[in-house]
DNA sequence: TCGATATTTAGATAAATATCTAAATATATT
DNA sequence: AATATATTTAGATATTTATCTAAATATCGA
């Protein structure tokens, strides 16, 4: 779970994804439009996000269109709080 | 510099590693004893966390003891409210 | 239904990485 | 100085992963 996620993180394109869309969501081929890399690796690295619950999908007609999932991320913040506060005692 | 960071909390030794060091200040050796991979692979753990400064070395004698440095937690607490607070708007 | 567009899936390959054993380095003790 | 202990470095290997091309699937519009 927090493993899937971190491993998500760990990669520069998937990270540069994750930016894109906290501006706006976006469709898998808008967001490789934005890459030097073929539409079928970056659907592979949504994959990856989406699998890790980073990020959500919904179809609309022939698009899928990709947004941030928030969730995660705040699960995320709590893995580093834990540490953080531990320390600071 | 934030992707040294993620590729280095990607793993799941370095991650308990971390969370050892969060209760104490231990050595390389007193880490290696909580797990069942051999030295020189929990030498090579320490060495990504300490290239990654999520960790600080000191040596004291024979003996080298690894501490959490709270530094880079903080900026990767940053790089996760970025996303946050541009999302809530 | 057919052709066009959007996206994913499958399969191959090269690069990265986690692990091991053996050897090297650093420090302490006698 | 010689030995023991703590740790790292070097080199090898198996697994994982990011990427590509080619093919498959899904939806739209004529």
């Amino acid at each position: 779970m927090v493993s899937a996620t971190f491993k998500a993180l760990a990669d520069p394109t998937r990270r540069k994804i994750l930016r894109l869309l906290r501006e706006r969501d976006m469709t898998a081929g808008e967001i490789a439009e934005q890459f030097n890399i073929t539409k079928p690796s970056i659907s592979h690295h949504l994959n990856i996000l989406k699998q890790s619950r980073l990020v959500l999908d919904e179809r609309q007609g022939q698009y899928i269109y990709y947004s941030l999932n928030m969730t995660v991320f705040q699960e995320i913040m709590g893995w580093f709080s834990e540490i953080l506060e531990r320390k600071e005692r």
